[in-house]
DNA sequence: TTTACCCGACCGAGCGGTCGGACGGTCTCA
DNA sequence: TGAGACCGTCCGACCGCTCGGTCGGGTAAA
């Protein structure tokens, strides 16, 4: 591929035109980028093809219509996160299944960052029957951590005197809200705060 | 005060007319139920001034601008749960004053769960002058407990081998998300809650 | 007469989405 | 091998609609 007669501009990227069609995964980070910042609602068609170097118009070749972005970035999110927490909930063993599934999340959901963090905050803006597909496969997420947490509980390695859902919830609260404030130029390492945050889940916030 | 000579229909919420002006804390309370559920840049004026029972040329008769009406919620529900946590703090020694902070965290957070929730989703939506205010008010909550923390850790209350910033992101994650699966109907009492989730923090999900 | 509150009608701007057509590789078939 | 149909992609102009906000009053208690 790639054989024109005459690459020219490619570095800067918005200039399109002759050659270099927008790909599904462009469309899908560029959307993401500007609804994460700006909001689904507040961000236009017109902006978004701004960002992508082609007319309004275009962007219908891609899509049938706005909802269709902010769909596929909740499906490809969670789809990204929860292969992630699979692989690593079956690699571990249930003594620190529980800190590789802590890694495993907020690796992925940092990866997306954009995607992640439009899935968590705008995924309520979706049609109904879409919002309950997602909130579907949340729910399938969320029980990865669930069944990890009742076995433990059934081993002795959690702590039983507390409800297993709200084990749960505390957890996902944990992880869910760190994308809102992560900055990978001003914090720490994922590996780290994923650590950070396992401890303190796990052993707690008093001295060991 | 209400010595109205006819104080008419009142129970039926939207129909106003004659007697009942809509008083601020109506204006905030509904405009939060509608940006919570349905985002701020979704919910029309018009659909406001449905809901409140007034025309949407009267709404102007008491703001300047939809965006005071976010601006109004942030800063009302940031001065009530700060007020809150204030007093927790400093009726509580220091052994017990991280739980009691947490519960006064939960119990303020979910009673103005609209406008807590409004401003947690939607203060991003504000000029950047008014979102740099909220976001100083949001600092200075959290500055509270990062306080708490640190003087823990010189007490030797709090383990000091992670550092105090993210001992404080993690409970601050444990305590904002929360809002935002709680329904009073369907979950357990906000204080059970609060003592689940300091419990969690403090001792750590192990067996005790 | 003032004041606080409310109203119906209206405005310009921006929205998501559509239209008919231009462009340029690629495949088909004589 | 070359003419021509095809198709994915992109485009400028346009549409109907809803948005936040404004205007010049009306009404009734103080």
């Amino acid at each position: 591929m790639n054989n024109l007669p005459a690459s020219d501009s490619e570095a800067t990227a918005p200039t399109r035109g002759r050659a270099g069609q927008v790909t599904r995964e462009e469309l899908l980070e560029a959307a993401a980028k500007l609804f994460r910042t700006q909001g689904y609602n507040a961000t236009s068609t017109r902006e978004l093809s701004e960002a992508l170097g082609i007319q309004k118009a275009s962007l219908y070749h891609h899509i049938r219509g706005k909802e269709d972005l902010l769909f596929s970035i909740c499906t490809v999110s969670l789809a990204h996160i929860q292969e992630a927490v699979e692989q690593a909930m079956a690699a571990a063993p249930l003594e620190s299944r529980l800190q590789a599934m802590i890694d495993a999340h907020l690796d992925a959901a940092l990866v997306d960052r954009d995607m992640h963090a439009t899935m968590l905050a705008e995924f309520g803006k979706l049609s109904a029957d879409r919002q309950a597909e997602v909130r579907q496969e949340r729910d399938r997420h969320a029980a990865l951590f669930r069944m990890t947490i009742t076995e433990g509980q059934g081993k002795g390695l959690i702590r039983d005197d507390i409800p297993a859902r709200y084990l749960t919830l505390a957890l996902l609260n944990l992880l869910n809200w760190t994308i809102f404030w992560f900055d990978p130029n001003r914090e720490r390492s994922v590996r780290e705060i994923a650590n950070f945050f396992g401890d303190i889940y796990l052993d707690g916030a008093r001295p060991r």
